[in-house]
RNA sequence: GCCCGAAUGGCGGAAUGGUAGACGCGGUGGACUCAAAAUCCACUGAUAGCAAUAUCGUGUCGGUUCAAGUCCGAUUUCGGGCACCA
């Protein structure tokens, strides 16, 4: 027999040469649709998680082929990007250039896999052909006023000299050099995401992600009830909005905290007689990064507005105003009624300053929690003695509708998207800025605005981008009177490529539409979605997003774009720790695909552990799986002439074919292989096997190692080639056992083992389970109190 | 602080409430070989025993049940996500 090698590379070449993978529409046939996550091709190279979660991915798509579906599963890549940027600055290269290189590599490695991709609809998210129609989708954005200008203090990052997304900064630190960011003021599109919470919220219903996914996604946007309550201030005529969850303690409320950035500080500086400190304090609050606001600095600080005070307006006490930073802006009304009682910041608060704290829930002692859950009302006028959370909320919330000083209130954690970054590698945002008309859209027969060949790729020192620098870029006319303007120079963010990727992949060479009404009706949604973890909330989030607001404008027929949303576990490196350059553990696929091949490695990952949880490598581990696929090669040495299968392999036959379509349907890969692999110990005992008992085997480990299986069935001539034969079927009454070993208990403990029938009635089986040696040992001076017969099953007795 | 998830031999991991440890790795002994590799066979949770067998055993403590790794209630540890979000 040829090498691994070289029967790997002849089936590759056989799929190539017959289009066996390329997908094309055909309404006889049922469609499906498998989209992964298209990696970012980084100079790093493919890494054995790929692996994992293409191969897994290749395994359903493989199956479902076979079980004549219409399968669509393409791949591509998601290019922009920080590190193909920073490799140009270095080496003054273009970086499209670097991109194609690493895309030429990923590309090889994958394909020396044998992942069923379709290659035909490859692109990459940097082809103009690509972000032309990922600049006409943002144009939607901008001409339904879904995008729109705002100055924002931004996360900055000064080593990247860039502005970076809530999402991209979190912990405080820049997520792709560690640099704490620091707050800068800059003038940044948005899209108007928040608008999209409740229905993104909603349209979780329509999906089958997994539950962790959906908790994910609804943590991120973070709704929450309650009310908005109005204070009168004392000095002017004017009311101090606030957002609690919690209306039912207004009672407990003894003083207000604002945000050092709330208007009315500035608005009232003449009645606050304290005003130097109070800017004092503001500063300092300002120059302090998200960081050190939300995670160092546990220990509450604040200044009292001297000179304004509010009225608490359900028992007419006046109380003070404080400003502090831990109250934002961005979230609320950006002003808090504060109950101390039951409110352990607001508690740090008051002890540190001296407020009162008045307790309004029996039992809600600080100390020992945070929150109040349930408990009586006190101290609280109309609600004491009440002990019910919900109904005191409501109740509360009725008075203050009927007093028109508040009204409930939904609120999320969810903002707006911060659409530009101020970098060279990105889709260009295709606006015109003229004095006369504002901002302007580019014509879409102008698309796509083309990122030029320039000489620096670094930002600018003012934090511009470096298509800033270029007059022949920035200058232009405007497309609505004519007269001279600017571009805009900021790019998109990372994430703009990756939100609509699964439709192109549907029509990708279409140069009239982002995607043919044609190609959308018929491939529809994304029938599985696998990605990892990470990208659980964000990636998703946005990507729903977008497809939700093609929806509305009636771009795409389907709101949710994803039915299915699986992850894969992290494959770690031996010995239980992550896989790092530093560490010296990581395993390239392409020493594993040069030595053992493609099937074994492909083989290992599947079988190496649950396929949704981290797994750890192991040297040993994929040793067996080495052994494993050698001996289905030996096997064939078994064959005799029969076309049917054997006798003695019928029954443990099509018990396989059922477990492993099942274990592959439930993504349980590692007991599908193990299955594979009891057979394969059952044939290996007979004299000889038959051809469709080896077809048979062969087709089922098929998707997992697609090229030897293919190689043996056409070696020994068993019939089609497997990638355009049907999947093997089986039957119900070919899986019954006649006979049966169960076990009997006394009390619960295994004595003895009985073989039955499985039509004995409960009295056979007991009279057999009675005459048990070891049975009978253990009853005797015993009284049996009852006899527990489950058929087929088990027979419990219980004795006294 | 809040929300998820996990915990099973020497290791990776299996187990619709019904014989815990499938399958694989590793280990021990044997066959083949001049020898080794490869391959094949047997054994392999702990303790006691020549054995039959017995006792213990799925992080810890309780509960439900004829029967619990599995269900319920506490609890510990580890992993992940969110977080001064009012």
């Amino acid at each position: 027999m040829d090498s691994i090698q070289k029967i790997e590379n002849k089936w590759q070449k056989y799929w190539e040469e017959h289009h066996t993978f390329e997908a094309k529409i055909d309404k006889n046939k049922e469609k499906y649709y498998y989209l992964v996550e298209f990696p970012y091709p980084s100079g790093a190279g493919l890494h054995v998680g790929h692996v994992r979660s293409y191969t897994a991915l290749d395994v359903l798509a493989r199956k479902k082929r076979m079980m004549g579906f219409n399968v669509l599963f393409p791949m591509g890549w998601d290019a922009f990007g920080a590190p193909a940027e920073q490799y140009a600055i270095k080496n003054h290269i273009h970086p499209s250039v670097a991109v194609k290189e690493n895309i030429k590599t990923f590309k090889a490695q994958i394909q020396k896999l044998g992942i069923s991709f379709d290659w035909s609809r490859e692109f990459a998210t940097t082809d103009p052909e690509y972000y032309k129609w990922t600049q006409w989708q943002f144009l939607q954005f901008f001409k339904k006023g879904m995008a729109y200008k705002a100055k924002k203090n931004i996360n900055w990052c000064p080593k990247c000299k860039m502005g970076l997304s809530n999402e991209d900064s979190s912990g405080g630190v820049c997520e792709r050099c560690g640099t704490q960011v620091e707050q800068r003021e800059k003038e940044q599109w948005m899209l108007r995401m928040s608008d999209y919470a409740e229905d993104l919220i909603e349209g979780l219903k329509d999906t089958q992600f997994q539950e962790r996914t959906k908790l994910a996604q609804i943590n991120w946007i973070g709704k929450s009830t309650g009310a908005e309550v109005d204070f009168d201030l004392k000095q002017v005529d004017k009311k101090l909005t606030v957002y609690t969850t919690r209306p039912d303690t207004l009672f407990g409320v003894t003083f207000m905290v604002v945000a050092p950035e709330h208007p009315y500080i500035d608005e009232y500086q003449n009645l606050i007689t304290n005003m130097d400190e109070v800017i004092r304090y503001r500063e300092q609050a300002n120059k302090k990064t998200e960081f050190e606001r939300t995670q160092l600095v546990k220990d509450k600080t604040g200044v009292k507005l001297e000179g304004l005070s509010a009225i608490n307006p359900v028992n007419g006490k006046e109380i003070p105003i404080y400003i502090s930073d831990y109250v934002m802006m961005n979230y609320g009304t950006g002003a808090i009624m504060a109950v101390p009682a039951h409110d352990q910041r607001d508690y740090d608060f008051a002890k540190k300053f001296g407020i009162d704290i008045i307790e309004v829930i029996q039992g809600g002692d600080i100390s020992k929690e945070a929150y109040t859950e349930d408990g009586m009302m006190v101290n609280s006028e109309f609600l004491n003695g009440m002990d019910n959370k919900k109904d005191s909320i409501e109740k509360m919330i009725a008075y203050l509708e009927e007093k028109k000083i508040g009204h409930k209130k939904t609120n999320y954690k969810l903002q707006d998207w911060i659409f530009t970054r101020q970098r060279f590698w990105g889709e260009p945002i295709p606006l015109i800025y003229c004095e006369d008309c504002g901002w302007v859209a580019v014509p879409d027969e102008d698309l796509p605005v083309v990122l030029p060949n320039v000489a620096e790729y670094e930002p600018t020192d003012d934090g511009e981008s470096p298509l800033a620098r270029i007059p022949e870029f920035v200058n232009t006319t405007c497309p609505h009177c004519g007269k001279p303007a600017k571009r805009e120079t900021d790019t998109m963010p990372n994430w703009a490529g990756s939100s609509w990727y699964w439709l192109r992949y549907m029509d990708p060479h279409n140069d009239k539409e982002f995607v043919s009404r044609e190609a959308l009706d018929y491939w529809g949604k994304v029938d599985w979605y696998n990605g990892g973890m990470e990208h659980a909330a964000r990636h998703l989030l946005y990507a729903r997003f977008w497809n939700q607001f093609l929806y509305n404008n009636h771009l795409v027929p389907n709101k949710e774009p994803f039915k299915v949303r699986a992850s894969h576990g992290m494959i770690l490196g031996e010995g239980g720790v992550k896989m790092s350059k530093s560490l010296g553990n990581v395993i390239n696929p392409d020493d594993i695909v040069a030595t053992l091949g493609a099937d074994v490695l492909r083989t290992y990952e599947m079988f190496i552990g649950d396929y949704e949880k981290e797994a750890t490598w192991s040297e040993q581990g994929l040793n067996g799986c080495k052994r494993f696929i050698d001996k289905v090669i030996r096997l064939g040495e078994k064959l005799n002439d029969y076309d049917n299968y054997s006798k003695d392999l019928e029954k443990d036959i099509h018990k396989t074919i059922k477990k492993v379509t099942e274990d592959m349907d439930d993504l349980k890969f590692n007991t599908a292989v193990s299955a594979l692999m009891i057979l394969l110990n059952k044939m290996e005992k007979m004299d000889s096997i038959s051809k469709l008992d080896y077809r048979t085997y062969l087709m089922l480990l098929n998707p997992i190692a697609p090229h030897i299986t293919e190689e043996l069935n056409e070696k020994y001539k068993l019939g089609n080639p497997i990638c355009e034969s049907s999947w093997p079927s089986y039957e119900d009454d070919k899986l019954v056992d006649t006979e049966k070993e169960i076990a009997v208990q006394v009390n619960g403990k295994v004595r003895a083992t009985i073989k039955v029938n499985i039509d004995d009635s409960d009295e056979i089986m007991e009279e057999k389970a009675m005459q048990e040696d070891n049975v009978k040992k253990h009853l005797e001076g015993k009284e049996i109190v009852k006899v527990i017969v489950i058929k087929g099953k088990i027979v419990n007795i219980v004795v006294k």
